[in-house]
DNA sequence: TTCCGACAGTGGGGTCGCAAT
DNA sequence: ATTGCGACCCCACTATCGGAA
């Protein structure tokens, strides 16, 4: 006897309901029911799938791909064993003609669909399901279909770096199977993550005792040597060893065998201070000729912590603990600068050390508490990250229709500097910082302004004043005066203020010297 | 009862690699 | 050679639920 196991309909109708429901404790029971009834062979599918993404990662399709209208079929045929079939097909399809490959089977199988399975599918695929419910979810789901406590089966995600692991092993052994599940080298965790604070007063007053860090713009990297095996991952837990031979080599002359560290890599200039964010990244993405790249953009590694060393699982550890474990492993110049604060006494020396660290060209601090523990795959309230915030008050020059929650609502909005001509340099785009009420208002209000109406929203007459909080400068290709604002955000709008008082990017670009326009790039 | 931590959603800019043009 | 797309790096902020205080 050999079953044919679940239908995909089974999860598309979960889905749905899931999506519908507010409640997550309905949301959970919803999950936990469908992963009940799963069968052994159906799990590391409908786990992953019901968690929003698919087991075989992204598949090189996206909304492009996806666009076409594709006549749904009539009835619910496919399993869900032949969904992941066909998608593993797609995903390992490559080489010239590729794409149109790519674009017949996902047509065919979409042609197999009906209307709500195609439905999540396609969420499936752009890895934008929207029900409400991810791995943290689908975790207490888990959590409630085996009977298991969730709080041991969080942890074992954590550390397995993998809710399907966990999954497989959970409901084909129960409970005790989740004592497999130990931090280990080689496989990644999933990392802390910190908290944003409005200051270093605030953060070192509730943390009492606390290392205040450096805070460096570059990339996480998680770092794991077992004898000549070292392993590199990134917060997503990405494994990029390959693209990082000189962090490699320095893993290997460390004083241990095997540990677990946690930091950043960054490209540092001939003084060692900070190169732009984009060449750290730039050179972390280069997967092709990474010898060229790495002589031309080397990047420092920059440790902060230890999970594991010479055998010795220190998660659970203060943080003061693990530190002095890093401090034995690791010398000085390759640890995050740092001070101590024994709490509000502190503050001014903290306080200090942000102004150094800025000096040196570094984006902020990060402060942690001495006593707490690693919280893998948590944004711990132990940590709490501070940079200096920029405001500028730019013109409102465009609105964009909002997607999902935001559908029928205008949301992102077309920021511009003022040119000395008296026309206005677009900067970049914010949705973020608005309140229902205010995306109601401005909805409301903005279309006033129209200049030109468009699919996506509209182009305004450059009249309503926008104070925006950004991080600094980037440069850019894309916008006329070659500069673009960085995780820029609405702060309020200025109805006070009139365009011809909004900033010049004549302002905008003296107040961030080191990023200066390209030759020709000035509007 | 109120407060606050955790989550999910809504997108921003940039880079690289690859396929299509 | 250039362009468009997709994956992934950095990320801020609001709404909501439900347990903690």
């Amino acid at each position: 006897m050999h079953s044919e196991g679940m239908l995909f309909a089974e999860l598309a109708r979960v889905s749905q309901e899931v999506a519908a429901t507010s409640a997550r404790t309905r949301k959970t029971a919803l999950l936990a029911e469908l992963f009940r009834d799963a069968e052994a062979d159906d799990v590391p599918i409908v786990i992953p799938y019901l968690a929003g993404r698919l087991p075989q990662g992204r598949l090189g399709i996206g909304w492009k791909l996806l666009s076409r209208q594709i006549a749904p079929a009539t009835g619910p045929t496919l399993t869900v064993r032949e969904v992941n079939a066909r998608l593993t097909e797609i995903g390992t399809v490559s080489g010239t003609g590729s794409q149109a490959e790519r674009s017949r089977l996902v047509g065919a199988l979409l042609a197999a669909a009906t209307e709500h399975e195609q439905r999540f599918l396609i969420g499936l695929l752009t890895g934008e399901v929207r029900q409400g419910a991810l791995d943290a979810l689908a975790a207490e789901g888990l959590a409630a279909a085996t009977g298991a406590p969730p709080d041991a089966v969080r942890r074992a995600v954590m550390l397995a770096g993998s809710l399907q692991a966990v999954a497989g092993a959970l409901l084909a052994d129960g409970p005790p199977a989740l004592d497999r599940f130990r931090l280990t080298v080689g496989r990644p965790v999933w990392p802390m993550l910190a908290h944003t604070a409005s200051s270093v007063a605030e953060a070192v007053g509730k943390l009492g005792e606390c290392a205040v860090e450096e805070k460096l713009d570059g990339i996480r990297v998680q770092v794991h040597r077992d004898g000549d095996d070292v392993r590199i991952h990134t917060r997503t837990l990405e494994d990029i060893t390959d693209r990082l031979p000189e962090l490699v080599a320095v893993a290997r002359e460390l004083g241990e065998q095997r540990f677990i560290l946690d930091g950043e890599v960054i490209a540092l200039d001939e003084n060692g201070r900070p190169r732009p964010f984009q060449e750290t990244s730039g050179r972390v993405s280069s997967r092709v000729d990474v010898e060229s790249a790495a002589r031309q953009v080397p990047v420092s590694p920059v440790f902060f912590d230890a999970l594991s060393v010479d055998g010795r699982e220190l998660l659970d550890l203060p943080f003061a603990e693990r530190h002095a474990e890093l401090a034995r492993l690791v010398p000085e110049p390759m640890r995050v600068r740092r001070t101590l604060a024994h709490g509000p006494d502190d503050v001014a020396a903290a306080e200090e050390f942000l102004t150094e660290t800025l000096a040196r060209g570094h984006e902020g601090v990060v402060v942690k508490g001495l006593d707490a523990p690693y919280s893998a795959g948590r944004r711990g309230a132990s940590w709490l990250k501070i940079k200096p915030v920029h405001t500028l008050d730019l013109v409102v020059l465009g609105a964009e229709w909002g997607s999902g929650r935001r559908t029928g609502k205008l949301s992102n909005l077309h920021l511009g500097a003022r040119n000395p001509d008296g026309s206005f340099a677009m900067l970049g785009k914010t949705f973020k910082g608005m309140t229902d009420a205010l995306l109601a208002w401005q909805t409301e209000r903005l279309p006033e302004l129209a200049a030109e109406e468009h699919r996506w929203g509209f182009t305004l007459r450059p009249e309503l004043v926008v104070e925006i909080a950004y991080d600094g400068l980037q440069r850019s290709s894309r916008y006329p005066a070659g500069v673009a604002l960085r995780f820029a955000r609405l702060v309020r709008y200025r109805e006070d203020k009139s365009p011809a008082e909004a900033d010049t990017v004549e302002t905008v670009l003296a107040a961030h010297p080191g990023v200066a326009a390209r030759p020709g790039a000035a509007g």
